[in-house]
DNA sequence: AAATGCGTTTGATATAGGTCAAAAACCATG
DNA sequence: CATGGTTTTTGACCTATATCAAACGCATTT
């Protein structure tokens, strides 16, 4: 299962990775960042579906998608699953296993990724010795707050045409925060993964993207996925 | 409008505080203890309906409930509300705030209501000193993630009647956990707030306890409730 | 005590999205 | 490149919840 490999051809540092604009962009001089630099100096790879985590599973680390693509997912007893998250490369993942220490969902890749190790008890330590850290840290947890609340708004209270709207607005804004094109890319997730994480059933999210292609709002095959009217997105779900 | 009074009476400590094992719950000794009592210092009342406070304003300070209900909402441009949870005392609120600086939600007193202030950078600060304080910091905000799971999962996956339990339960037992009944109990909030809460209309909530009541898991009338069978209700859930 | 007003309950009806089913497209593998 | 399994699409029909409307209860004001 967790066929897990800690490469050392992948040991590369914080200082020089590509992604610190997005991951920890923090403000820090050449000694404290080489401090940092050999608090993530674990990297791992997963191949597609398996598991970084599981809900349950001790909490030693928080991580950094260095490559690839995740979800995370709330199990219920009675086995319903609940998608609460995709997550891209440069955002950090695991911030619910802190307040149990343990995994309260679990995270899964869905693609081929790999990613940074933060063992936690020494981010803590570090965070205490560089306030940059700790504010960082701070607002990345903020964030993930603001972003559930988000989650809650579209949940509570849009149409399903909203919620993919808003959805694939979403997608597109953090692709081109990473360089890629915010009109056209490959979905890495299901009809059922969507559904789950937008509360609809995956027919419904499969005929609502025939509707916004009959609208000629996006070009959609399958999971590869054009947007032609960002416009016309954008005034479904209210932010015009 | 901030009809806001600094009340010097109201100055309790946190090492003097009854809610402490709630609130803050860090192991620190009296030195340490004192500077805490210190940060903490500034208390505020509410009358009900009256603001702590809205989204947009600057972010400087967490506030600890003393007393009294809230209730946080975000707003979408269009005029539609989410009610993102319902505050009591010994629970913290303002985290959303610390990632950009600014509140992204509005918190509202549902009655008359008392708040510690936690200014945020010496609260930062004094957690650099304090690990336990830290740590404790970081389980806060862990938790709020854990709980905006939960309503995901409620929002996305569950029907009105155990959306209603499952918002009954969780009060019942934050009741139980400040030591009132967890049987009975008077709710704060109107059924349209309640419905914005469980992403359901207020019809359906007022349909649905009478629902509960028919069948005998509780009873009813308007604000006050008592609930009868409290597995009954776990049933619903899916947590018998 | 009557009047006003908000919140709640209940009923009748409408509809968005769910469910069930079948076909089509896609993908991994031998 | 045939095969079997998964994912997606589409259609027909159904149901949970929304919508609209009216009455009621309770608190506050006059």
């Amino acid at each position: 299962m967790q066929n897990v490999v800690a490469n050392p051809a992948l040991r590369i540092a914080c200082s020089s990775c590509n992604l610190r604009e997005l991951c920890l962009p923090v403000d820090l001089d050449g000694k404290e960042m080489q401090r940092l630099d050999a608090l993530t100096s674990i990297k791992r790879t997963f191949r597609r579906g398996e598991y970084l985590y599981r809900s349950g599973e001790n909490f030693r680390a928080l991580y950094a998608i260095r490559t690839g693509f995740f979800k995370t997912q709330v199990l219920h007893e009675d086995g319903r699953e609940q998608v609460t998250g995709f997550q891209m490369p440069g955002e950090i993942i695991g911030l619910d296993a802190i307040s149990t220490d343990a995994h309260t969902c679990d995270a899964v890749a869905l693609e081929d990724s790999e990613i940074c190790e933060l063992p936690f008890d020494r981010l803590e330590e570090l965070s205490r010795e560089l306030p940059s850290l700790q504010r960082h840290l701070h607002k990345i947890m903020s964030r993930e707050i603001v972003r559930d609340h988000g989650i809650m708004m579209l949940l509570g209270s849009m149409r399903a045409e909203e919620r993919l709207a808003a959805f694939l607005l979403n997608l597109s804004q953090r692709f081109s925060a990473r360089g890629y094109s915010p009109n056209s890319f490959h979905l890495r997730m299901t009809r059922q993964e969507i559904g789950s994480y937008l509360g609809l059933k995956l027919e419904t999210v499969s005929r609502t993207f025939s509707h916004f292609q009959e609208h000629g709002l996006l070009n959609v095959r399958v999971r590869e996925v054009e947007i032609m009217d960002m416009l016309g997105l954008r005034r479904f779900v209210g932010n015009n």
